[in-house]
DNA sequence: AATTTGCGTAACCAAAAAGTTACCTATAAG
DNA sequence: CTTATAGGTAACTTTTTGGTTACGCAAATT
């Protein structure tokens, strides 16, 4: 399973993998209990470790022979800078238009 | 071109789209408008718009034998809840923390 | 009316992503 | 010390993505 290098939009391009960040929201989970909840082999959702690790969506830690995964916030952060820029065009807009009313209503 | 028919978080994992957004952001653009700014085919862009389109980030005005394209909310506010939602953990898992602090600060 | 321009569509191709099975290693438990 | 368990890695397959060229059509232009 050669794991490519995802960035953090690829990474949430992926259902399963949003999903696995939403458990991992709930509580730190190791591989095997991960691949309980889906419907792949547990060699897929190590893959899928990998690249949300890489991403910085995650961090691991090995205890004795487990892999504990963990969320983190890294890579949220990359994808909330563009939404953030979006947003503020968004209201920029709501601004605007709030203007040309008050200008109006005068 | 066969264009398939991505969701909102698939969208926004394609480089050549988000900047295509960032662009529509500062104007509506026809589909060669864009096509000058990218070392890609017309057809190329064509099918990147009719993607975005489906997935609720632009809408398309046809002026004569142009199409424009406009930025629209829908698509960001479905990743947007995503986002919140971890947003949310992280301000949560904070809060936590202060209470923690405040605790042993007294 | 003829030509140019803007854009869509079809057919095709290459690269990458997502999955599989088979096998190996290390830790824990009997 | 033997066995069971947790998980990594390799080799391979299928599907999806992102791109191409070739072509057609309708709206402008001349």
């Amino acid at each position: 399973m050669a794991a490519p290098i995802l960035d953090a939009f690829q990474v949430i391009a992926d259902p399963s993998r949003r999903q696995m960040l939403v458990m991992l929201s709930k509580k730190s989970m190791t591989i095997n209990a991960l691949a309980e909840n889906f419907d792949m082999s547990r060699p897929a959702v190590s893959k899928h470790v990998k690249i949300m690790y890489h991403a910085g969506f995650i961090s691991i830690t090995d205890i004795g022979r487990e892999r504990y995964c963990t969320l983190k916030q890294d890579g949220f952060n990359k994808v909330q800078d563009f939404i953030d820029y979006f947003d503020k065009f968004w209201t920029g807009k709501l601004k605007k238009l709030e203007t040309l009313l008050n200008m109006k209503a005068q």
